[in-house]
DNA sequence: CAATTTTTTGACCGATTGGACAAACGTTAG
DNA sequence: CTAACGTTTGTCCAATCGGTCAAAAAATTG
């Protein structure tokens, strides 16, 4: 019996990682069907019978950069803390999941696009481990709410609402980009967008007195 | 000379939106590229050099498309009324937008996935239409604002909020059912996020007294 | 009715696509 | 050196794609 993934000496795992890199810039811009083979395996520097050699199938690619992608995606929702003060905790959430627009954007778009899709190739994690942690991590904001800590609301549409707010900025970039305009569009943004939406959601869920 | 834009019979007007409906609903679950002529005709109930009698090339189909988007898309927005009591104002704009995500989802991932791909297609729209709009409304909050209505907070962020928010449910929807699960991934929520997102955003907009 | 115009279709075409394959090349261990 | 193994590539293939075209069918006009 054979080990399930051999991937044996160095260079097999190198060139791996070379095209996965190659292929999130490409699956990211153009989504999986407007992507080719010969794109990624130009981008990775390499002919389409070598990248084929490492993936054998295109689908392999994109499915390998899927299963990545979920992990670090949610870490950040992992890290709400239950002790932790919450409107510090929530803060910190939010800035954490804009600084993954800001440093991750191709990853944000290449999720954006399966979920788009329809999700044919995730639903099966939707289902399980992320609704499985956003479960959780409601709980989590229902004791705060019980606890008079932050204004009593649905807990999971907050989560939408910081997902929806932060992913924004990479998904709608090109958007986000034109309407600021030249002056206002650039490396500040971020910062602008923090500020904002620290003060829109911890305002708009202090308790009232 | 010719007019530009034939379109002469009635029947041709007909066949014309019989295919932009069928074209609006492979479009905005395939993307462009991911879409193909044959899908289309078949969505439409004709052959494909039939379909092409109509219009000429795919790009024309997904060109009509999105000039009739945008002008829908931006509607909510322009009624945005400077006279008008602003958190009547801003409440009534969040309810028009989740009440387009929710009757008109295929229109907001049509828009989503152009925008995700780097808006090819309609950036002049954005630099152009889209911008103009937009500053015109911001000068619009920045008044409320200094009149002391609302909390200062910078307006451009605060409309990417709610789009954000709003279009979630439509582009994200089979990520929310999944999470939401069976039980209040009915119908109700809509009405749940109409709810959360007002007392978020008119609590979080709250002048301080 | 017949003549004309509009609509529809089957057959076809060149380009692109995902993928197979064997041969060539490189590397390493004996 | 040489045999074995890992890597790379040129060539090829079947399927699919967007789009053409001529001719049939249907509708319109006189």
């Amino acid at each position: 019996m054979e080990a399930p993934v051999p991937r044996r000496t160095r260079i097999q795992q190198e060139k791996r990682e070379l095209i996965l890199e190659a292929a999130l810039d490409v699956f990211s811009a153009n989504g999986f069907r407007g992507s080719t083979i010969d794109q990624i395996a130009e981008a990775a520097g390499m002919s389409k019978p070598n990248l084929l050699y490492y993936f054998r199938r295109k689908e392999d690619i994109h499915e390998t950069l899927m299963q990545r992608l979920l992990d670090t995606w949610l870490a950040p929702l992992r890290e709400l803390d239950d002790v932790g003060d919450p409107i510090t905790e929530l803060k910190s959430y939010i800035r954490r999941k804009l600084e993954m627009a800001r440093d991750y954007p191709r990853q944000s778009r290449l999720f954006a696009n399966e979920i788009l899709q329809g999700a044919p190739r995730i639903m099966p994690m939707l289902e399980g481990e992320l609704k499985n942690l956003v479960d959780e991590k409601a709980t989590v904001i229902t004791g705060w709410m019980h606890a008079g800590k932050i204004a009593k609301a649905d807990p999971y549409h907050l989560i939408f609402a910081i997902w929806a707010t932060t992913q924004h900025y990479a998904d709608f970039d090109v958007q986000v980009r034109a309407v600021l305009g030249p002056d206002r569009g650039g490396d500040g943004r971020f910062e602008d967008a923090a500020r904002f939406l620290e003060q829109l959601i911890i305002n708009g869920l202090k308790p009232a007195t």
